[in-house]
DNA sequence: AATATAGTGTGTATTTGTTACACTATTAAA
DNA sequence: TTTAATAGTGTAACAAATACACACTATATT
């Protein structure tokens, strides 16, 4: 069936917009292409999608090389596909997000690929000039993520397991890209009822030592059955 | 680049989930499809995606075909690679659905294409078995209209250009299969401030005349200035 | 002609959620 | 030990969502 219909084969992709959180404010990974077209650029990472291969096995496979983490939260964004997004051809591309805690990467990234000549993690609000339409499907990402936190609280994504209050307003202060009130935030969220206080603190980071939560992952699901995707199978 | 790569190789559909609303409910139209595999199931319009077409092109194509209509709200859903979700090898599909004005249809739609024996109007609580994955496919559009017309008054797309605030809400009702607050509602649908109050009043129907109104679009565009997508180019 | 019915139409009280706002306790660094 | 930075806490005003009860009218049935 694949080679009979020539008018109707498509190549395609898949791009992954990969964010994770450091130093108070959102990052994004990008590769330097090591190829043509817009070799020496930057770009999301992102490869062909096998014919033999499902959309959400070939994410798994982008975010595995790249991070060499499984079960990393995922979801499909969106599916592109402009006649003139590529310059050699029309290549349809579905776009992925995955949101990572980077605490959990080992070092630095290093790409297994070899269509890629390093891997960086930029700050959101100072991206370089992206090839293709990545640009476009970043913010299309962004977008979705500052919806979807409203309401479901998958910014615990991008946090390291054990998690203060503050780290957890700041977060959200990146993403939407305003500040909120301490006291209001820290009872919304203490009233969804989806933190565990532990008894451990925070020391060194501020003046003051500061309490830890967790999420509680029980009650957790319970509010929020949506079907999160994660990369482990 | 079309032929180099056959491993890269695929073909691609897009499945449309055409909504309209009449005698109270929701309907799906649903076609009788003529070929294998697959034939004489009922499943979703839908077509290939030429290699050198637009998937919005495709959908619209489709609409027109199915519809005779152009200028219809539509919008992309998700995208489906399952490697069994079609019998003789992966196809991926792009889901779209779309929300259409019954009354502005002349007839019945008469499919123009001919891998469909017939097209029929199905409400949505009563459903036939599906060919391929499309049960899913509607299953989670009504997911997505569902949450959107709670932020995004779209479900005006399937109202008439003149109508009544019972007639919005059954419509609500109908999408959320809940009763609702006659005026809790109402308050709430007035005060978004989109609605045009005009001076006709619906006759027949009801055993009282019933106030009509149309959606203020102008006001309709400034709050929700989400890039909404019609068919029309 | 009387009556039942289904639909339209309106206001208020209650609850719930959102926002605004200021001080003390603790720790680190000078 | 003094200074500066951050953690942590409660209350009042306001806005929004919800619950709730009744009056009116056109039509259909008897």
């Amino acid at each position: 069936m694949q080679s009979n219909l020539p008018h109707l084969q498509s190549i395609f992709t898949t791009d992954c917009v990969i964010f994770g959180f450091r130093e108070g404010e959102l990052k994004v990974l990008l590769i330097e292409r090591n190829e043509y077209p817009f070799k020496g650029w930057w770009a999301l990472p992102g490869f062909f999608v096998e014919h033999n291969e499902t959309i959400d096995d070939a994410v798994k496979r982008i975010l595995y090389e790249h991070t060499g983490l499984r079960g990393i939260f995922m979801e499909q964004l969106y599916t592109f596909g402009d006649l003139k997004r590529h310059p050699q051809g029309r290549i349809i591309t579905v776009a992925y997000y995955a949101l990572l805690r980077l605490d959990d990467l080992k070092s630095q990234p290093e790409p297994v690929t070899d269509y890629a000549r390093q891997a960086v993690w930029h700050p959101l609000n100072n991206l370089p000039d992206l090839a293709f339409d990545h640009r476009h499907i970043i913010d299309k990402s962004i977008l979705k993520v500052r919806r979807k936190i409203s309401y479901s609280p998958i910014a615990f994504e991008l946090l390291p397991e054990k998690f203060t209050l503050t780290q957890l307003q700041q977060l959200y202060e990146a993403i939407w890209g305003r500040k909120l009130d301490k006291r209001n935030f820290r009872k919304k969220m203490l009233n969804y009822n989806i933190l565990k206080e532990l008894p451990e603190f925070q020391r060194g980071v501020s003046y003051r030592a500061a309490r830890l939560y967790k999420l509680d992952k029980r009650k957790y699901a319970k509010v929020f059955q949506n079907e999160l995707t994660f990369s482990k199978d």
